[in-house]
DNA sequence: TATTGTTATACTCTATAACTATA
DNA sequence: TATAGTTATAGAGTATAACAATA
């Protein structure tokens, strides 16, 4: 029987880098989210295409994946699942011929909903010991860093 | 020739929500430091399990993973890699004949000296744009969102 | 030639279940 | 019976190369 109690370990080096600090607090983060989705059988990355294409309706598959980071060879992947689950319709384009614009079903519209009606009480256990104020902070501090892989 | 001037995409409700900027900057400082450590051959898992061993030699293979996050069936690959490549050793306990206690080899302090040397200008570069308050601030916060997974 | 979507593939990371040897 | 380490395996996430259709 270990009691979770083990005294805390000395991490050397690794405790004074930020991007350590950062791993942890993301990981903790996603194991929560995967956890308060469990029941939605939606993923983060799939949430994450399935916001962008509610936003904007018609994308392009290339375009929705530049947004969030993903490359064009996962998108097929990501977007099969979805398509085959009836929340995400592909339709072909206009003008171009080769390029896929993306839409939710009707079910996708509730989907999301549904998502994000489980997101926002995780946001709100996870962001619990932060007030307001801070919690703006800690966002203009993240996209700070995140626009430098740019 | 795509030139990277794509018009910002509204991200929906994905963009108010403080677990995806936090992934953003987890990811990008990932990306930031596989890159920077790509001449030591020794990647982020490794490098914090080098790490604490460091500040705490002969600790046990288990005690280590658990500092980390990392669970007992992964950390075996993971120390196997480290004692192939002649940087960790696996000791034998004293007392209890069941545990692994780990140390660092000479060739295992040399190149975690020489991790910390490529880590601290890949981390001044990510934390480019924050003051030393607004640093401190971050990893309080982090801190605070990780203790949550507890 | 360049680009969109696609297929195939591979490597890392993470998670679980079951085994062994000790305690 | 409980624990430390191990083995095997499987699922995600991510990365690259190469191809077809189209521009």
């Amino acid at each position: 029987m270990s009691d979770d109690l083990e005294s805390p370990v000395d991490l050397g080096a690794l405790g004074n880098f930020a991007g350590y600090h950062l791993r942890r607090a993301a990981v903790a983060f996603a194991a929560n989210f995967a956890n308060a989705m469990q029941t939605t059988k939606i993923r983060q990355v799939q949430f994450g295409i399935m916001s962008v294409i509610a936003a904007n309706p018609g994308m392009n598959q290339g375009t929705v994946g530049r947004a969030l980071g993903i490359q064009r060879a996962n998108m097929v992947t990501l977007i099969n699942e979805l398509v085959d689950r009836d929340l995400v319709a592909r339709n072909g384009s206009v003008g171009d011929r080769r390029v896929v614009s993306l839409s939710l079903t009707t079910a996708g519209e509730a989907a999301l909903a549904d998502c994000i009606t489980h997101i926002v009480p995780h946001e709100e256990a996870m962001l619990a010991h932060l007030d307001a104020h801070e919690r703006e902070q800690l966002i203009v501090l993240l996209d700070r860093i995140a626009a430098v892989g740019a």
